[in-house]
DNA sequence: AATAACGACAACCGCCATCAC
DNA sequence: AGTGATGGCGGTTGTCGTTAT
């Protein structure tokens, strides 16, 4: 096998003119630059368009796959946590072989990476009880995980009806650069075709994801009112919002003295942002969220957990951020909150 | 150091549903 | 109603890095 694939590999590589003989080809960095230049000249649905005027040797299936498997900025591809593993296993359970089904409770997750690591599991299962007669361990105990989202609202690429968050002190730094590359800026035609790729994915566009594209934007960090990045200017974001939106409400003006560290709505409806449920500031201000926000919080099993929280009178005062509990924390690098069923994790 | 086995996951295939014509 | 194009989905296999021998 590995030689008829090396045979066939030297021929594709000696006669470009053939068509590709290989069973299956990696994808190299060189065609996914172009998939993403074809990709944004004809946008994220007219695959078979996207390959033919690309010019690459792939199909139209086989660009979709890429750009949703590999390619799509807002994939997640930090390892599951345990927890999260044995979801997918209840899930399996419950639903049997809906992949997509399965991958819409983890957002960022594609369906064919929820399908890869359940065959992992079954196949390490299965090698274990080859060699261990039987285990004596009990089953796991049931996970009080949120319900599945609505079958509307189900696919792979489930992100797109999920609201989610996730701050970082600006004070703090984080180690992941996914969504923040100063180094490498988009530019406004990246914005441009990034948002028109997200809303022709999606009629109408979530707020956040919006605000994460836009996060991505260069820090300006003469302009910030808060006298640091542009990032956590309040006036930034809401700005951005109304420019984004072209209308609609001053949905951060309640903060205008904090500063937004990070935000995220949402939904929207008619245009208009009719909740903000995450939203991390740094304030003198008490307890910014209302009572809905909480109370989503509160049903995903999110903890707000101020720095400097007064446990004797359990008032929340300032330089607060939000983390699940099952989450770690390290104050000097960054602050993490893994993967939720509902409430994926935006890394900013 | 060389090789085999394993594990993770990327890539592809075939089938099917939907839609436009 | 028939047909072709397109894309979604689940199953399968190839590739490659890691670990064990």
């Amino acid at each position: 096998m590995e030689m008829q694939y090396l045979i066939q590999s030297n021929l594709s590589a000696a006669c470009p003119a053939l068509p590709a003989l290989r069973t299956k080809s990696p994808w190299t960095a060189e065609e996914d630059e172009i998939l993403m230049a074809s990709i944004t000249k004809h946008g994220a649905n007219k695959w078979d368009e996207v390959a033919r005027k690309s010019g690459l040797r792939r199909g139209g299936k086989s660009c979709r796959l890429r750009w949703k498997n590999q390619l799509h900025p807002r994939l997640k591809k930090d390892p599951l946590t345990v927890e999260e593993k044995d979801y997918i296993v209840q899930l399996h359970k419950q639903y049997g072989s809906k992949w997509s089904l399965i991958a819409s409770h983890f957002p960022g997750r594609t369906d064919n990476a929820i399908k890869n690591i359940r065959n992992s599991l079954t196949k390490r299962k299965q090698r274990a009880a080859g060699k261990i007669v039987h285990s004596a361990a009990p089953p796991s105990p049931p996970l009080h995980l949120p319900p599945p989202p609505p079958p509307e609202t189900c696919g792979a690429m489930a992100w797109r009806e999920l609201p989610s968050i996730q701050h970082m002190s600006p004070k703090r730094t984080t180690n992941n650069d996914k969504f923040i590359s100063p180094s490498s800026p988009l530019e406004d035609e990246d914005v441009e075709f990034w948002i028109n790729s997200l809303m022709q994915d999606d009629p109408v566009p979530s707020m956040e994801d919006l605000l994460s594209e836009a996060i991505r934007q260069p820090v300006d960090s003469t302009t910030s009112a808060a006298g640091g990045a542009q990032l956590y200017d309040v006036d930034y974001w809401n700005s951005l919002i109304r420019e984004l939106m072209d209308e609609g409400p001053e949905p951060l003006s309640q903060f205008a003295d904090s500063d937004i560290v990070a935000a995220g709505a949402h939904e929207m409806i008619s245009g208009e942002v009719v909740a903000s449920p995450f939203m991390a500031v740094l304030s003198d201000q008490s307890f910014p969220y209302d009572d809905m926000d909480y109370e989503v919080m509160q049903q995903n099993s999110i903890t707000n957990w101020p720095a400097d929280y007064d446990f004797d009178d359990g008032e929340l005062q300032q330089n607060f951020f939000p983390f699940s509990p099952s989450s770690t924390v390290d104050l000097d690098h960054r602050v993490e909150m893994p993967c939720d069923s509902l409430w994926g994790g935006l890394d900013f």
